[in-house]
DNA sequence: CTGAAAGCGCTTACAG
DNA sequence: CTGAAAGCGCTTACAG
C-alpha cells in the first residue's frame, strides 16, 4: 500500500500539502492539485484510517449496542443505523449486551480504546456515572427508550403510552368489554409507558380491576403463561393488549391451545410492529413503532453530534400507528 | 488519557518494558512488573488501540459483511459471530451489502483502509478476482455458504442438498405422494443444493414431473405465488417442500388464503429453522440449519486464520436436523 | 532482563 | 499557497 509520503514524493510536494488536499482543509493551488491527483490515481493512494485516527481524532466509527441482535425488534434497527452511518461515511461495530450492565462497560471501555467517535445504546442499563463518565471523556452518546437521566444524553422514542391508549381504544371499539393488559418487565420503561397508557384507558371503566393486569418478560413464553394465568382468574375477558408483539404472540399460541377462538372470543392487540406479527394466524393487531425511521433518527443524531452541529440533548418521541389486522376484527361471529 | 509514556515515567522505567510486559512478549523482572502494574493502576492506564493498530499489525476488528440483517436468518448468526468474537477480544463490524457487489466492494476497501483483521461474508456476490486480491492484501476472509472458488478461502455451510432429502423422505413418510418444491434464487448454491435433493429423492418416483418444481425468492411473497401457481397447475399435490421457511410460511398463508387444510389436505416443510416457523399455525416442519453453530464456527476459522493458527482452507459441512411438527402430521383427517 | 531509537502513516500548528 | 517538524501512542528490532 502507497502512502501519503509516496504520492508527496511521486507529485513533487510536502506531505502536508496532500493531507490538506485531502481533507479540504486550506487552499491547495488547481495546478498542484492536478499533480496530486494523478500521483494518487497511479499509485492507487487509499489514506490509512487507523493512522487518521492517531493522528487526527476521528476514526469515523460509531458503535451500536443492544440487548440481543436475536430479539425480532433490532434486525430492522440495525439495518437503519448501518444504512444511515454508511451513507455518512462511517462504519458500525455493534455489540450485544443481554441488557447486563458488565457487558455495557466492557463495551465502553473497548470503544474508548479504539477512539470511537460515539455510541448508540439501545440497551437500558446504562446508569448515570457511566453516562456522565462518557460525557467528560467526550464521546458522544445517544440513547433509544431511555437515556441515564434526563439530561446527559439525547433520547429516541416512541409514543409507548399513546400507542397503548390507542390499543385499547381500538379493542373497545371492536367490541371487547373487559380487556386485560400483559405487561413487559418493569425495569423497562417502555414497559412501563405502556402500563400507564392502558390505565389511563381503563381505570374508570366498570369492569376494571388490577388483576386484570398480569406480568410477562417480553417474550413469546412469558405471553403464552400469562395468557392461560389470565383466562384461569378471569374467564370472562375479551381483550388482551399485550405489551410486545412476542408476548401477543405467545397469547395466540395459548388461547390456541386452549381452544379459544381469536377474534371471535378474545381478541389480541400487540405492540412494535415487527415482521412476525404478519404471520400469525390469525395476523397480529399491533401499535407499530417506526422501527427503522427511529434507528435512523438516533444515527443521524449521533452524527451531528459528533461532528459538532448539536450539542443540547433532547428528547425525539415518533409517532406510533395502529394496524389493525384479524386479530381484532370486530363482528366476527362464531 | 494516561499513556504509556507516563505509565513508563512513574514505573521507572522504559516504554519498551511496559509493551513488552503489555503485550507479554519478552521477559519482564518480577520487581519491575509490579512496579508496573501499581503505575498502572494508578493511573487507570489503557492502551490506545488506534496507536497498536498502527504500530503493530492487529486491530482485533473482524467484519462481518452480510445480505441484509432484517431477513431471519442472520440475526442469530450474527450474535453467535460476536459472541465467538468478544470472546477472543476482537470487536465487529457489520455491513448489509443487499448481495450487492458494488456494495461489498466498498465494504472492502473500507476495511483495508482500517487495517481490519479478517472478514466474515455471508453474502454470495464475491468473486474470484475479489478473492484473489484479498489474499494478496493478506487480509483472511472465510465465508459462508459459498467461496469465491474453492481454495481461495474455507468455507462454512450446512449440507443443503442432504437436508432436502431429509425433507421430501419426511413429506413421503408422512404419507404424501405428490410433493412440489418451491425453489430459491438460483444464483444461490443453497438454493442450487436444495432443489438437487429433492430431485434426488423424488426423479424416480412415478408421478415426479419438472413442473413440480416452481421458483420462488426465498421471501414470503414469493412462497405465496409459487404455491398459487402450483395449485393451479397441479391441484393434486399434497405435499410442498419450500426451498426455505420464509417461501414456507408464504405457502401456509396461500394454503390458508385457498382455504386448503395443513396438514389434513397439504403438508408443508420448509427449511433454516429461523424462530418464525414455531409461530406459524399450524407449526413449521423445517430442516433446520444449526444457524449458531454456524457463525460460532465461522468466526472461530478466521480468527484462528488471523492468529495463523490454520492455513489450509476446507469446506465445512455441518449437520442438519429435520424438526417435525405439525404441518406435516400424519394421519389427521378432515 | 532492559533501554534508546526508529518507525507505523497520518494531522496540525507554525513559518514563510 | 506550501514546507519542515513535531506529535498522535504504540511496537519492534538492535544493543547491551
Amino acid at each position: 500500500m502507497a502512502t501519503i509520503r509516496d504520492v508527496a514524493k511521486l507529485a513533487g510536494v510536502s506531505v502536508a500539502t496532500i493531507s490538506r488536499y485531502l481533507n479540504k482543509t486550506g487552499y491547495v493551488n488547481v495546478d498542484t492539485e492536478h499533480k496530486i491527483k494523478k500521483a494518487i490515481e497511479t499509485l492507487k493512494y487509499e489514506p490509512s484510517s487507523v493512522a487518521r485516527g492517531l493522528a487526527g481524532k476521528q476514526t469515523k466509527t460509531i458503535a451500536l449496542i443492544l440487548p440481543d441482535i436475536s430479539n425480532p425488534f433490532f434486525p430492522e434497527l440495525a439495518r437503519a443505523v448501518e444504512d444511515v452511518a454508511s451513507t455518512y461515511g462511517y462504519t458500525v461495530i455493534f455489540g450485544n449486551s443481554d441488557d447486563q450492565g458488565v457487558k455495557e462497560r466492557t463495551y465502553i471501555e473497548l470503544l474508548k480504546k479504539k477512539y470511537i467517535d460515539g455510541i448508540i445504546f439501545a440497551s437500558n442499563t446504562l446508569n448515570r456515572d457511566d453516562a456522565v463518565q462518557m460525557n467528560q471523556s467526550g464521546i458522544p452518546i445517544v440513547c433509544l427508550d431511555r437515556g441515564p437521566d434526563n439530561h446527559s444524553c439525547s433520547v429516541v422514542r416512541s409514543k409507548n403510552r399513546e400507542g397503548a391508549q390507542l390499543a385499547v381504544q381500538h379493542l373497545l371499539a371492536a367490541g371487547c368489554r373487559k380487556i386485560a393488559h400483559i405487561y413487559g418487565p418493569m425495569d423497562l420503561i417502555t414497559a412501563q409507558e405502556r402500563m400507564k397508557g392502558y390505565e389511563d384507558a381503563v381505570k374508570s371503566l366498570p369492569w376494571f380491576s388490577p388483576s386484570l393486569m398480569v406480568s410477562g418478560n417480553f417474550q413469546i413464553n412469558g405471553g403464552m403463561k400469562a395468557t392461560e394465568q389470565l383466562l384461569h382468574t378471569h374467564p370472562d375477558i375479551d381483550g388482551i393488549f399485550a405489551g410486545n408483539d412476542l408476548m401477543a404472540v405467545g397469547a395466540l399460541k395459548a388461547l390456541h391451545r386452549m381452544q379459544i377462538l381469536v377474534p371471535q372470543q378474545v381478541k389480541v392487540c400487540g405492540f412494535d410492529g415487527i415482521q412476525m406479527a404478519e404471520i400469525t394466524e390469525p395476523e397480529l393487531t399491533t401499535v407499530a413503532q417506526p422501527i427503522y425511521e427511529m434507528g435512523a433518527t438516533v444515527s443521524r443524531l449521533l452524527i451531528k453530534k459528533i461532528e459538532g452541529n448539536l450539542d443540547t440533548n433532547e428528547i425525539y418521541e415518533l409517532d406510533v400507528t395502529l394496524i389493525p389486522r384479524r386479530s381484532t376484527q370486530k363482528g366476527v361471529h362464531l
